[in-house]
DNA sequence: GCCAACGTTGGC
DNA sequence: GCCAACGTTGGC
């Protein structure tokens, strides 16, 4: 399974925004970036994410779900642009931010330390496994 | 609030 | 197809 991160911030999307849609989810809508697009193309019903706040907090929160693979954004009429659907799973008991990210070395690679900038990004098994240890799950 | 990094746009 | 200009993002 692919696991993947959300970019959002707390005070246009939060996860308590997320949290109170349940089980139903809602469309991640607003990406206008093919990177991004892309990524979420490539995405399968179940594969998991995590969601990061950016901005404020600078961390990551939670996990997310897909719950509806692509189609196209209901926010707009340019059929370029696509998005998913996903719900809230857990929260991560401690929320692991930025810094905790930039302070591990083998997370030096990973595109949120790298490419801060993009707002759907992959994220690899290895860096999954340790963030979910990290967060305390 | 500032600014650097990045992506997109549009003129040529 | 190149590249300068512009807008946006997001960490600080």
């Amino acid at each position: 399974m692919a696991h993947w991160l959300f970019k959002s911030e707390p005070d246009t999307w939060g996860w308590d925004a997320q949290v109170a849609k349940g089980e139903a989810g809602e469309q991640w809508d607003g990406v206008r970036n093919y990177q991004a697009r892309n990524n979420m193309r490539a995405m399968k019903l179940g594969d998991q994410g995590f969601f990061y706040h950016s901005n404020q907090g600078k961390e990551i929160v939670g996990i997310v779900e897909v719950c509806s693979e692509a189609h196209p954004d209901s926010t707009t009429d340019d059929p370029r642009w696509e998005c998913v659907d996903i719900k809230a799973v857990k929260p991560l008991p401690t929320p692991v931010s930025l810094d905790d990210c930039k302070a591990e070395p083998e997370l030096a690679e990973m595109v949120l330390v790298n490419n801060s900038r993009l707002s759907v990004q992959p994220v690899s098994d290895a860096e999954w496994a340790l963030i979910c240890k990290m967060g305390g799950l």
